[in-house]
RNA sequence: GCGGAUGUGGCGGAACUGGUAGACGCACUGGAUUUAGGUUCCAGCGCCGCGAGGCGUGGAGGUUCGAGUCCUCUCAUCCGCACCA
């Protein structure tokens, strides 16, 4: 973004803040700002620095060779969002998956810890631990080797090892198939001209899991064969596919077409056998084939010589304890989580403190010179790296043995700033990277709060790194976060210029003609495209500050109308319709503390009438605001003021009403309610004021109206008692004529009493 | 492709654990106040039907005295998929 403005990103970024600062304060949202630091801050990433080094020195810091996407033409590595359709955004030249050594945490050392403590979680919602739980991914399964008829190819020991969840289907292999970034097949292709030929077209694209499992499945036969683990003298061929992830098991897999949809794809592309041998309940097995569904569920194992009549289950087993004991394969346990790359080639991040010495290697900067800053007068102008190509910053000194050296250009995903800022929030000044009695104090987070989006890599980073950090002794607990609640996504149309750059919805003027929209640029006339309904981003610019609705409406009416809209685990589009509705709401309330109360004396029925109302909407309103209910909350508010401006006598009941109305306002409407406050004479704010409690029995209806189906449709309704029996109600059903006459001709079966709430009669 | 959600009037949504579907708000319609417009106030407002009544929670089945809510299948949309953060 600064880049394109043509600005430094410090001054962008600060810049930022600072108008996101004074919106919330101009909000009213209470925040601790004696705590605020920003990321880029060196205060924050130098302690930062600290504790990376101190995992680098405990090994879970390595590199290692990673995929990244990179544009030949703007010989840059970009990031997935800016591969569009396996393009880059600006060069739109073809993507290509380019080997790069990258920094990374080890992550998977905490996979079992990571899945296990999922459980204590008791207060996250159960979609995110769900995804949590499935991003991780464990399984059970097979690591077996697949001998190679003959010898192996020249340069490779062994034979193909793959890795499956179903050693139960083995008997119904049809083939074996490598990843195009295994070892077996660089080594083929460095001998083969094809080979190399065709993995250049596999990584053609981009490096994301959806763009590879998407991609039209390709595949390569190697001419090579390996025997079958449970019988030697089958045969099966080897092939390259690039649907196979060298990430996850081994990179390599046995294909069983007839229970594994890829593999039946990839199979009945290529032509190759397809044996089912798992028989659904109830199939015929003279009848039963695999057509164009692979038949993935469990039932009883068939054409499987030692395995045959076994369920699913029982023949995994029955197949791990044969190839261990031929000693060709062990039962292991496998995750799908990767370990995290941190390195970044972006000039505007942490730095990785690390030095790069021709004598003594990957050397750590002591930590007494951190923090390790950016340099000023970096050239954003270009696409790239702009801190590896800053003309002095990265000539240094080796720390160990002071000759020249070359500090390390790539600097740290932003993900790793943001999985520890809040254990920085305890002491934002600390010296330690964490402070100690301040994160005794508060860790962990009481309540987390963050959009839906965050539900895997975020959440499941800082989990991470808190327990990275827990075992530095920097921290104590084992989780960061106590409790979490996931918004939903603000949502707004996109709109983009003839030149595809995105435009933000102030700068679009909208015109309907009938059905058509039509937005043009407020400036210069030049017709735009209305582009779909996105989540808000500032990369899509389609961001919209309640801002304007607040310098139109006041702050309150602006609060009132965002929360009033939808649930917040809820996507909403955003939309300004409605805060009328709240304008109102604040002028009603506000125009009963103006309002000289009528001096009629107060009728003890009435005074009731709106006690009742007074401390069922105080129930309500707690109820609500506990659940996260908020829009629920300001409906009952809207419903209360109403009951509260038909009584306008003066009397206890109407002081009581507007004293729990100042207070259950005040969360929503705070200026509003602080000057109710003062208008009723109180002393001190309302938001020191105590919430106000409802007394259980003023909070319920004496009489209840219960309607009565007959057959289970509504046909009357009675009044009874709260809490009347059954017996007297259905006493009371029986005898109301109306009910009656509905049931002439009938004789009744049953009559359902349900306490205070419905009464059902079957008849016929 | 895989994982997770969501789907209710013209619109945002309500309905806590299976028990009156549409609270509350917006928009709209009519009326009162006003010279007029706006504000404010009152009333109406799911669909079909003159009515009795019938039909209605994406679609198709099912369980139940009773289903927006539970089950099976299905469609659509959204979020995530490891370099947007």
């Amino acid at each position: 973004a600064a880049a394109e403005r043509g600005i430094d990103p410090a001054k962008w970024t600060y810049e930022n803040i600072a108008t996101m600062r004074a919106e919330l304060q101009n909000l009213g949202v209470s925040i601790d700002w004696s705590r605020e630091f920003a990321t880029c801050d060196p205060e924050y990433y130098g302690p930062q620095q600290a504790w990376f080094l101190r995992l680098w020195k405990k090994g879970l810091v390595y590199r290692k060779e990673g995929l990244v996407n990179w544009d030949p033409v703007d010989m840059t590595v970009l990031a997935n969002e800016q591969v569009i359709d396996g393009r880059g955004w600006r060069s739109d030249a073809i993507v290509e998956r380019k080997k790069l050594t990258q920094w990374f945490l080890r992550i998977t050392d905490y996979a079992d810890e990571l899945l296990e403590s999922l459980k204590t979680l008791d207060r996250w919602p159960e979609k995110v631990r769900l995804m949590q739980e499935n991003w991780i991914g464990k399984s059970r399964g097979l690591r077996l080797t697949f001998p190679f008829a003959g010898d192996p190819p020249p340069g490779f020991e062994g034979g193909v090892t793959v890795y499956t969840t179903r050693p139960d289907t083995l008997f119904g292999a049809s083939f074996v198939a490598l990843s195009p970034d295994h070892p077996l097949t660089e080594i083929l292709a460095a001998q083969d001209p094809r080979v190399a030929a065709f993995i250049e077209e596999c990584r053609k694209g981009g490096t994301s899991e959806a763009e590879i499992e998407t991609a039209e499945k390709l595949g390569f036969d190697t001419g090579l064969e390996v025997e079958h683990p449970f019988d030697r003298g089958w045969r099966l061929p080897v092939w390259i596919a690039n649907f196979i992830l060298m990430d996850y098991g081994t990179g390599a897999i046995f294909g069983c077409p007839a229970h594994d949809q890829r593999d039946l794809d990839f199979a009945r592309k290529y032509d190759l056998p397809v044996t089912p041998v798992v028989l659904p309940p109830g199939a015929d097995p003279t009848v039963f084939s695999v057509d164009a569904e692979a038949f993935t569920d469990a039932g009883r194992i068939y054409n499987s010589r030692f395995m045959d009549g076994l369920d699913v289950e029982a023949a995994k087993a029955a197949a791990i304890e044969k190839a261990e004991a031929l000693g060709l394969g062990e039962g292991a346990t496998v995750y799908r989580l990767r370990d995290w790359g941190i390195a970044r080639q972006r000039g505007w991040g942490c730095p990785i403190p690390i030095v790069h010495c021709p004598k003594c290697g990957v050397t750590p900067v002591p930590e007494r010179d951190l923090p390790v800053r950016l340099p000023s007068g970096m050239d954003f102008s270009r696409p790239g790296n702009a801190l590896a190509r800053h003309p002095t910053w990265k000539h240094t000194t080796c720390p160990d043995c002071g000759g020249a050296a070359e500090r390390e250009t790539d600097t740290l995903d932003t993900f790793v700033d943001s999985s520890w800022y809040f254990a920085r929030y305890v002491d934002p000044t600390a010296a330690e990277p964490i402070g100690k009695a301040g994160a005794d104090y508060w860790m962990p987070v009481d309540q987390y709060i963050g959009g839906i989006e965050h539900a895997v890599l975020h959440l499941l980073y800082a989990r991470f790194v808190t327990k990275a950090l827990r075992d530095e002794g920097l921290l104590a607990v084992d989780e960061p976060f106590a409790g979490l609640f996931t918004q939903g996504m603000v949502t707004h149309e996109t709109y983009r210029r003839q030149n595809g750059e995105w435009v933000e919805p102030g700068e679009v003027e909208i015109t309907s003609e009938g059905q058509t929209r039509r937005a043009r640029m407020k400036s210069s006339g030049e017709a735009v495209v209305i582009g779909d309904i996105e989540k808000m981003s500032k990369s899509k610019r389609n961001v919209v500050a309640p801002a304007d609705m607040a310098d139109t409406y006041g702050v309150d009416a602006a609060r009132l109308c965002v929360l009033s809209d939808s649930p917040p685990e809820r996507d909403v589009q955003w939309t300004a319709a409605g805060v009328e509705g709240a304008s109102r709401l604040v002028n009603r309330v506000w125009a009963e503390f103006d309002a000289d109360p009528t001096t009629t004396p107060a009728d003890p029925a009435r005074e009731t009438e709106l006690r009742r109302a007074t401390h069922k909407t105080i129930k309500a309103v707690t109820d609500a605001i506990e659940g996260w209910r908020f829009n629920s909350a300001i409906a009952r508010l809207h419903a209360f003021v109403g009951v509260v401006r038909q009584h306008p006598e003066a009397g206890p009941a109407r002081r009581e009403a507007l004293s729990a109305l100042a207070r259950l306002i005040a969360p929503y409407a705070p200026h509003l309610a602080e000057e109710c406050w003062q208008r009723l004479g109180e002393s001190g704010l309302v938001v020191a004021a105590p919430w106000p409690a409802y007394d259980p029995a003023l909070a319920q209806d004496e009489e209840r109206v219960l309607p009565v189906q007959i057959n289970g449709k509504r046909r009357g309704e009675i009044r009874a008692g709260a809490g009347a029996s059954e017996a007297e109600v259905e006493k009371l059903v029986l005898d109301d004529p109306e009910i009656a006459r509905r049931l002439e001709g009938l004789s009744i079966r049953r009559v359902i009493v349900v306490k205070d709430r419905i009464v059902n009669i079957v008849a016929a």
